[in-house]
RNA sequence: GCCCUCGUAGCUCAGUCGGAUAGAGCGACUCUCUCCUAAAGAGUAGGCCACAGGUUCGAUUCCUGUCGAGGGCGCCA
């Protein structure tokens, strides 16, 4: 439709009278924009503003000419008008608004989606947290904002994999194993010695001083010394316990990710990237020594960021600093693998994009520096930044502390609220806004809630759709599409034929709160019809278009629903 | 010190590829159910779009600076 409007403009301009010699009407760019004032029609382009200057005539007799002279369908546009300092209004005429509405319906649940981007593959890596401890609230934040993005993409035409990269090899591991092994040994000898905590906590004297205190570290050596006994006491090192802290952990974060509805397509291991010959992180640091990017001093290797841009001013005097990729211990830095992660990841998706909180901003430049000097497309890396969550309740934000284990879990969050409210509650604002998160508007005010709005309208139509059934009228049956006149009709119309666009800009901005946005609206456009036409009661045909129109509605409630992960309910 | 994100109504936030009168929810105050779900709807009040310059026919939107909030700057992840 805008193209063709376009065009249209493009060839009015081309008419005008007494234009410049070099001036071009093909080369325009003619775009359009909804109008924020209805009166303004449905589309508006400020073409004429912006020639002003070139043409050196005024933006209203530029529009005048372009309204006199335009040739648009006239079942497709009622009618161009010039208003404002010279704005060109085009308003739809209804029958455009009706054989949109017919499409709708029979796309069903696939309407929305568009193929912009058919045969082109993503990978979406999210969560990614090792599998140290229960999931956090930030996580949930991370998981949400993946998951959706990643099923925006879909319905943009990506095929998607959903990737959670994770190190069970490292040191957190490696202290989560021994917090174990404390606990055992202090469950099958209660008598022996302990320590206290600078926090005041009494522990086994085995106990690391930055172990993991949760409650579920104790319930993991439980498990062990119920199945065990104490034959464990005499294990060489922490490998047992670690082994089942991991699999105990990454039980309860998958049960966990999947009460958010979150079900990742493939979980990629760290440590996959020191196997095979040459292994990749090895691959990466011999062709960086070979480019002449990487040197060894000190005994550790470095990363000559130094020569790609990278400084640090940190002592007032801007100067080029490197970057360690293997320490001298000959243990990698994180950014090694994370390289050769995104290397691999290039290999296999034409868009790899990586959701991540505000404190691993910093990483991101070194691995593109790092992609970039090997060779691999950096521009296909796309680095979704999330601010982090603040919990509130009673006005006052919740204090957190992941050492003390006092923090709220994802799970304790979704027992208070439900899964509904905490999916949508994080896809609500911009990833890049700090996020409030209001439990007592969350929970208590459930009737003021967002979610529960989108929600109900869903369920208000579906509870219409069972009564109508009841007095007998056919919703499958034909119906005369134009007899929806109305002005709140119109204006719903409107709204829905909307939404496959909103897809594309929410999708293609990473910006999941843009189709909640969007869906409000929607739901406040039916509640206005729900308002001024009633269904039931009216005579058949009028009756039959109006159900097709709230089952019009409800398809996009649904699948703006679906894609934010959030459950559309027949009832409430 | 330097870098990143952010600053819009009492509160939480949309909006901004530069456009015509800056929006919503909550909170406050009025109203509306013999009527398909009132978990709704109608209305009132509430803004120097942090501040100061600049670019432009036009700036909340772009640029620079200042102030304020958060994050980051390691042979930690």
């Amino acid at each position: 439709m805008e193209d063709t409007l376009a065009a249209a403009v493009r060839a009015a301009l081309a008419a005008l009278p007494d234009l410049p010699d070099d001036f071009d009407a093909e080369a325009v760019e003619v775009e359009f924009q909804t109008p924020n004032d209805p009166t303004h029609g449905d589309l508006a382009t400020n073409v004429a503003l912006q020639l002003a200057r070139p043409l050196r005539r005024s933006p209203r007799a530029i529009a005048e000419g372009v309204a006199e002279r335009i040739e648009v369908d006239p079942t497709r546009v009622a009618a161009v008008e010039v208003a404002g300092p010279g704005f060109l209004n085009i308003r739809f005429a209804s029958a455009h608004l009706t054989a949109g509405l017919a499409e709708l319906l029979t796309q069903g649940e696939r309407y929305g989606r568009v193929t912009d981007h058919d045969g082109e593959t993503a990978i979406v890596e999210y969560v990614s947290a090792n599998p140290t401890g229960p999931l956090t609230v930030g996580h949930g934040r991370n998981a949400v904002l993946g998951d959706t993005i990643a099923n925006l993409l879909d319905w943009t035409g990506y095929d998607v994999v959903r990737e959670y990269y994770f190190n069970d090899a490292g040191r957190q591991m490696r202290v989560l194993g021994q917090s174990v092994r404390a606990r055992y040994d202090g469950i099958v000898r209660p008598d022996g010695p302990t320590k206290t905590l600078e926090d005041g906590l009494e522990v086994p004297a085995s106990f690391p001083d930055d172990g993991y205190r949760g409650e579920y570290i104790t319930d993991v050596a439980r498990g062990l010394a119920e199945e065990h006994g104490d034959a464990l006491l005499d294990a060489e090192d922490e490998a047992p316990f670690k082994e089942a802290a991991e699999k105990a952990v990454f039980a309860e974060i998958m049960a966990t990710l999947g009460r958010l509805g979150v079900e990742m397509d493939s979980t990629f291991n760290e440590r996959t990237l020191y196997e095979g010959d040459p292994a990749p992180v090895w691959d990466v640091v011999e062709t960086l020594k070979a480019k002449d990017l990487a040197y060894e001093e000190d005994g550790a290797v470095w990363f000559k960021t130094s020569a790609l841009g990278k400084t640090d001013s940190r002592d007032g005097e801007e100067e080029g600093k490197d970057t360690v990729l293997v320490k001298s211990s000959g243990e990698p830095t994180y950014r090694l693998p994370d390289i050769a992660y995104h290397l691999d990841k290039l290999g296999r998706a034409d868009l790899v994009l990586d959701v991540f909180g505000a404190d691993h901003i910093a990483t991101y430049p070194d691995v593109v520096r790092g992609v970039e000097a090997l060779g691999g497309d950096a521009d296909a890396i796309e680095v979704v930044v999330y601010q982090f969550v603040t919990l509130v309740r009673g006005g006052q934000p919740v204090k957190m502390s992941t050492r003390k284990a006092t923090y709220v879990t994802l799970d304790d969050l979704m027992d208070e609220v439900g899964e509904d409210v905490t999916r949508f509650f994080f896809l609500m604002r911009a990833p890049g806004t700090h996020l409030e998160f209001d439990l007592d508007l969350a929970k208590e005010a459930s009737e003021k809630n967002p979610v529960f709005y989108l929600q109900y309208a869903h369920a208000r139509i579906a509870s219409i759709e069972r009564k109508a059934e009841e007095t007998g009228l056919d919703a499958s049956a034909e119906a005369d599409l134009s007899a929806l006149d109305h002005e709140s009709e119109e204006a719903l119309v409107k709204t829905l034929l909307q939404f496959p666009d909103e897809v594309r800009t929410a999708a293609g901005a990473r910006a999941p709160h843009k189709l909640a946005t969007f869906l409000r609206d929607v739901a406040t456009a039916f509640n206005a019809f729900y308002r001024d036409c009633r269904i039931v009661g009216e005579d058949e045909p009028l009756a039959t278009a109006r159900l097709k129109l709230a089952r019009a509605t409800r398809t996009v409630l649904k699948n703006g629903l679906t894609i934010l992960g959030v459950t559309a309910p027949e009832q409430m």
